[in-house]
DNA sequence: GCAAAAGTGTTTGATATACACCCATGC
DNA sequence: GCATGGGTGTATATCAAACACTTTTGC
């Protein structure tokens, strides 16, 4: 299992780490999901692209943590916050390191209007989340299972919301869902989900400016942002 | 939120613990769920009863680890591990300790014919589940999560029979479910619901020596024992 | 034969899907 | 008026729960 072989008294590095995501629009105007990434600036891994993160203070709670990276890295915050899972492998950076650190990660999402806001820079950029590079230590998986853990989150809690501002239409949700989980979904039927599940109620308003009949337009009922 | 004053360089501790599940007859002869504790023997919380577990080795895997205190303190295999949460809330301790450890928890069955075998001492004792004393740091509420997680999954997935050895009666599976879940099952849509998921073969025996009519044996057909 | 659990069959209701259709607006 | 997406209605399939019934053993 362990190609560790070096031992020693020393414990365990603790990081925190975080998958962001958002939606945006790509060049054929569909949402697609989206991930900041962090261009590593020493080894291991030196100008690979890494998830962002950092070691844990001691002072300071898992998800504050995980809040802080997003806001460091990219100006904003979140609008939904879970914890994933701590990955742990002695050998997870793949023999590259001496060091051994175990990372707890956690996954949150962001909404798609602030996304627009969200700082670009040399070492910070934007990425389709299924066209990613390679990445370093064992971060490609770890986005895999992040993205499974969203798309599971969605069909059965109501999270997909968050992606979006106070008001918005049933379409708009929808496009939400077939973005995220790769297919397209039954407008009435989708609307009749919706609907009894009781997460959603009518602003009273309607988007007006379409080529077509008005939707209406709905807000989230209160539901818990989770931390744990 | 933290009521930690003190700052420090120091990086947090990180250990891992693990909330292991049993099923044992009770006083009335119904399966039950039982879990391990260990006695605390030094402060913080001296004298009162813990999740058993262990400050991370560098060189040990997170469910290696797991494991190893399983085997510690109760001389079993696990037959089913899996990671539960990372908790690492800043006041977790409840002020009863200047140290910030992280504890990233792990949850284990192990089959109730093995548990009998299960060292009882001093300082290691099983206790009923849901009838627990009032633990250490936050070890109360962690039980309580994992039990709901152990709930959830036998319902979406296939691990009652870990409880079980090898062969067993359909009633036998049924009972483990009956317990876990705490409320009565239809024997009959219970079988269909078995049959149909193909996580069961028959053996082509039967058992004998019950008063009435043999009920077939089963066993568990190939399914993959977690640990990521 | 009778009791008791094993095992089977049938009915019912809830829920998801497919899809036909009407509605309200901009042009 | 007509194109377009918004929104509603309805038939069908699938599946879970309730429960009646038959089978096979020990006594």
């Amino acid at each position: 299992m362990s190609i560790a072989t070096a031992r020693s008294t020393e414990t365990p590095t603790l990081a925190v780490s975080t998958v962001i995501f958002t939606l945006r629009p790509n060049d054929s105007g569909a949402l697609q999901l989206a991930t900041p990434l962090v261009r590593r600036i020493r080894a291991p891994f030196e100008g690979q692209w890494a998830l962002p993160g950092g070691p844990l203070q001691v002072n300071e709670d898992l998800a504050t943590s995980a809040s802080h990276t997003l806001r460091d890295t990219t100006g904003l915050e979140p609008r939904y916050l879970e914890q994933l899972y701590a990955f742990g492998s002695v050998d997870r950076a793949g023999g590259a390191s001496a060091e051994r650190v175990v990372s707890i990660v956690y996954w949150a999402l962001v909404g798609a209007d602030e996304a627009e806001l969200a700082i670009d820079s040399e070492n910070v950029q934007w990425f389709w989340a299924d066209e990613l590079p390679r990445l370093a230590f064992d971060h490609n998986q770890i986005v895999e299972y992040a993205l499974g853990r969203l798309r599971n989150k969605l069909e059965y809690s109501r999270i997909a919301h968050v992606f979006l501002s106070e008001a918005f239409t049933l379409a708009q949700l929808r496009e939400v869902y077939e973005a995220v989980l790769g297919r397209e979904l039954d407008p009435g039927n989708f609307r009749r989900m919706v609907e009894s599940t009781g997460t959603v109620e009518e602003t009273g308003e309607v988007l007006a400016g379409t080529r077509h009949r008005p939707p209406k337009l709905y807000r989230a009922t209160i539901q818990a942002g989770e931390t744990k």
